[in-house]
DNA sequence: TGTACATCAGTGAACGCGCGTTCACTGATGTAC
DNA sequence: TGTACATCAGTGAACGCGCGTTCACTGATGTAC
């Protein structure tokens, strides 16, 4: 009979791999991942992952499905309960973009080389947060060519994170970074018209965000 | 005397590093460059390069820097003479993915591992795309929040080059690439409002770029 | 112009390393009778 | 309940590999006189 953590010779060593693997990236803040690697803090010797994962290739791309479920998880709870507003969207844009920031390795593991597309497992969590994003944007913006903006506001989002997490633009404190998310996609929006409703006595356009008036954060 | 390609010793192994570095790329399709290959390629033993890089390191931050120039170089050819109009914009991006999915090995040392911000060849040249895309925004853009939307309007970008990289967008073919970018760009800002200068006897919100009417390229 | 010398770019062998992967094996677990 | 057997997860040693980096060296080039 299995119980977790106390079974059938190492017990789940699936997931232990996965776990190891995930502290790693955390630990080391490498993304150069190492099959052996993996075993060593796993416990385990260098060829037992294979009983599990066919190769390197394998184990990198369930790593990264780990991380896109995870990454939608975030997505979900960053929305209020019916997220209608285009200014909903830059609270996805904050997750997305603090994910990044936290899970650094991981994140480029699931975004920075390029991917087995042959993984299902790895396809289909990809598909749950691109159809994540394109629900959100239906909402936000009712009638709009949703296949177009969908892509444009997954990118703009995506290209913001990489740009932190290379320190492109400035990632001192989690609070700049936020502040400076919101900024970027209100400013992208402010700037080309009046899309979201219109703040209480505020003018929208050109003006910084006003912490005051944050948004349902948890 | 120094002569291009017959000079003292080798002649200029910096230059032929960058080179072969460039080589290896575009050939292997690898990111995972090293400093042996880049040796063997270049036709010299593997201690050679040390005479003008540091390590491994300062020659992939110099390759990268090769690369900003380049892309650089791109988007300035990108705008017709004065740049000047939101849909100007959507040039930039075709050109900024364009480069990415030409070069995809070099976009991922580019920006796909974490960079060393004390190479300041690297920080310039990167500094060189930052400005170059301030400067486009300001001008289509007047009156806007700059450094917000600059932000926003390059996140945009890299991250449509990102995910077109990834196999995450369809980039079957480079006329679809461009389209659906220009596409992108174009939802996003017809989604909020009406930005870009009335198009000629068009309505522009949520409808498809038409090709007939496409902005100066060459 | 010729000679002696200093410089320094490139050599090639060597170092120690960690890697992915294979493979014959062992021994714990589950199962048939 | 007990025994014989089949299964298969994990072992541990070994394979061949390419890597980054060091180092004493050599020999072509430039320079001082």
């Amino acid at each position: 009979m299995l119980m977790a953590g106390d079974s059938y010779h190492h017990g789940d060593l699936r997931a232990a791999c996965l776990r190891a693997a995930r502290e790693l990236l955390e630990a080391d803040g490498t993304a150069a991942l190492s099959l052996r690697a993996v075993a060593r803090r796993a416990g385990v010797s260098p060829g037992a992952p294979y009983r599990h994962y066919a190769d390197r290739e394998a184990l990198l791309s369930a790593v990264a499905a780990t991380g896109y479920r995870e990454l939608a998880q975030k997505l979900a709870e960053a929305y209020p309960a019916p997220p209608a507003s285009p200014l909903d969207l830059a609270e996805g844009a904050v997750a997305y973009v603090c994910f990044a920031l936290d899970h650094p390795a991981l994140f480029r593991v699931m975004f920075g080389e390029p991917c087995d597309p042959r993984n299902e497992e790895r396809v289909a969590a990809v598909a749950a947060i691109s159809s994540g994003v394109t629900a959100s944007v239906s909402r936000a913006f009712p009638g709009a060519d949703l296949g177009a903006l969908s892509t444009a506001v997954w990118a703009l989002v995506h290209g913001l994170a990489f740009l932190y997490l290379d320190g492109k633009l400035d990632a001192s404190a989690p609070q700049v970074v936020a502040d400076n998310v919101r900024a970027a996609v209100t400013a992208l929006f402010a700037a080309t018209g009046a899309a979201a409703p219109p703040a209480p006595g505020g003018s929208r356009s050109g003006g910084p965000w006003e912490p005051g008036r944050s948004r349902s954060r948890r």
